[in-house]
DNA sequence: GGCGCCAAACTGGTCCGACCAGTAGCAGGT
DNA sequence: ACCTGCTACTGGTCGGACCAGTTTGGCGCC
C-alpha cells in the first residue's frame, strides 16, 4: 500500500516524491517516448495521493519538458533528447542509481569544452582582483593535492568546483552563469559519484597553475590549452582511450 | 518542428498568465532578490484567481530557480544568476520587449563557443550520411544568399539553425543535444528579434562550406576555425567593437 | 452500406472550503 | 534577561464539484 518507501530524499513533500517517481518510470524508459500516462485520476487513486497533488508533480515534469498536457486530451510523455532541457540532466546521468557511462562521458566533454572556453574568456577580461582569487585557489587545491592540508578527493572536489566557479564569474557571462547553475545541480546532487576523478593520480594541479599564470598574463590561448588539459585529465581518468573513437 | 506558435501574450491558461506576470515581476527587477511574496491568499485574492491556480503558477516558477517556496515561512525570490536554470533565458534576453544587448551579447559569445567545438567534435565523429547532411544545408544556405533561391533573412536563419541542429547531431553528444533544446526555445520564441544578424552583409555562408569540408577530411582544428568564424561574424554584425574590451 | 453529425464519456483546467503541517514571533512564566 | 510555549501566520494536502476542451461511438440521414 503505502509506498512509502523513501526515495533517495524528499519526505514531507508528497507532489515532490510522485514527481520523482514519475519522472522515473520516464527516465528508465518504462513508458517511453510518445506513450500516454495515465490520467490524473486514475494517477491520484493509484498512488492513494489527491488529484492536486499528482497535478503538482505533472507540472513540475511538464516544466522541465519530460510530458506535455493537452486539455482534454491525454498528457503523454515527449522525447526525452528533443524536448527535455538540462534539468534532468542529474538524473540522466545517474540513471538506476549508478553512473551511466554513456552519458557520463558525454558530459565530460562538454565539460572540457566549457573549461577550456572560460579559461580563454577569464583571461581575456579578469580583473587583478580576479586573478588573485583563482590563484588562492589553485594554490590551495595543490596544497591538498600534496597532502599538505587535510580533506583529500572531497575537499579536492569541492575545491576544483570553487574553481571552475571563480572562473566562470571571471568571464563575466551571465549565460554561462546560468548554465553554471545548471551544472553545479549535476556536481551536487552526488558528489560522491564524481569522486572516481579526483582520487587516482588523473587530478593535476599543474593544470590550474598554468591556467592562472596565463590569466595573469592575458594569454587567452594559453589559458585555453590549461583548463582544456585540465578537463582532458578527468576525461581520460574515466575513459582511458584516447578522445576519438565510436561508440 | 513547428510548434512554437505565437505565444506573445494572453493564454487560455489562468495558472500560465499569471506564472508569466510574476515572471515579468521578477525578471523586470521589480520584486527584487530576497523579496518576499505575498502569501498564496494574497496573490489569489489580487489576481482573482484561485489558490490551486495561484500555487500551480508559483510551482511553474520554483521549477525554473526563480522562486523558493518553504513550508511554513514566505516565498521568496531567488537571484536569478545563481539560482535559475537556462528556461528564462528567452525573458531574460528579451526582457521588456526589447532584446537586451548585455544579454544578447553573452548569449552570441556563448554561441561562438558552441559553434566552434561542435565543429571540432563534428569532424572526429562524423559519418559520410553526417557529412552530406550537413553540405546539402549548407548548399542550400548558399543558394538562398546568392539569391538564387526564394527566403530571404528568414529562410537563412531556418536553414542557420538547421544546419547547427545537424552539426550537434553529428557529434553524437547528448548533452549537447540538451543544451541545444534550450537554445532553441531562445531561438525560436521570437525570430523576429534576431534577424539582423541574417540581414547585413554579415552572414557569409563561405564559413559553412569551410567547416563542411573540414568535417569531411577529419580536419577537427580547421572545422572548429570555420565554426568559431561564422559565430564570430553574427557577434561582429551587432557588436561591432572587437571581442575583448570592457563592459 | 456508407457518410456525417451530435451527444455522451472521457481528458485536463479551475474553483471552493476545509484541514494538516511547519515557522516565526510575541507573550508570559521563570 | 532568558527560555518556553502559545498563537497567528505561512505553505501543503485534501476531496469534491464544476468548467472546458477531445475523443469516440452511435444514431439518423443519405
Amino acid at each position: 500500500m503505502s509506498e512509502a518507501e523513501g526515495k533517495g530524499a524528499g519526505k514531507g513533500r508528497v507532489a515532490e516524491e510522485l514527481a520523482s517517481s514519475l519522472r522515473e518510470l520516464i527516465v528508465e524508459g518504462e513508458i517511453g517516448a510518445g506513450d500516454a500516462l495515465p490520467s490524473e485520476r486514475e494517477l491520484a487513486a493509484k498512488f492513494e495521493v489527491n488529484r492536486s497533488s499528482v497535478r503538482e508533480a505533472l507540472h513540475r515534469l511538464e516544466a522541465v519538458g519530460l510530458i506535455e498536457m493537452k486539455h482534454g486530451g491525454a498528457t503523454r510523455v515527449r522525447d526525452v533528447l528533443v524536448s527535455a532541457g538540462l534539468h534532468l540532466l542529474p538524473f540522466l546521468v545517474a540513471r538506476s542509481g549508478r553512473l551511466d557511462p554513456e552519458w557520463l562521458r558525454d558530459l565530460l566533454e562538454v565539460r572540457v569544452m566549457f573549461l577550456s572556453w572560460c579559461g580563454e574568456q577569464a583571461a581575456r577580461r579578469a580583473s587583478t582582483d580576479d586573478v588573485e582569487r583563482l590563484e588562492a585557489i589553485a594554490r590551495e587545491v595543490a596544497q591538498v593535492h600534496a597532502g599538505e592540508r587535510r580533506g583529500g578527493a572531497k575537499a579536492l572536489m569541492t575545491l576544483d568546483w570553487d574553481f571552475f566557479a571563480a572562473l566562470v564569474a571571471t568571464t563575466h557571462n551571465r549565460v554561462l552563469a546560468l548554465l553554471t547553475n545548471v551544472v553545479r545541480e549535476v556536481h551536487t546532487r552526488d558528489p560522491a559519484k564524481f569522486k572516481a576523478v579526483y582520487e587516482g593520480d588523473a587530478f593535476e594541479p599543474k593544470h590550474l597553475l598554468r591556467a592562472v599564470e596565463a590569466v595573469r598574463k592575458r594569454d587567452s590561448a594559453a589559458a585555453a590549452a590549461a583548463m582544456r588539459a585540465h578537463g582532458e585529465s578527468a576525461l581520460q581518468a574515466i575513459f582511458p582511450t584516447p578522445t576519438r573513437g565510436k561508440r
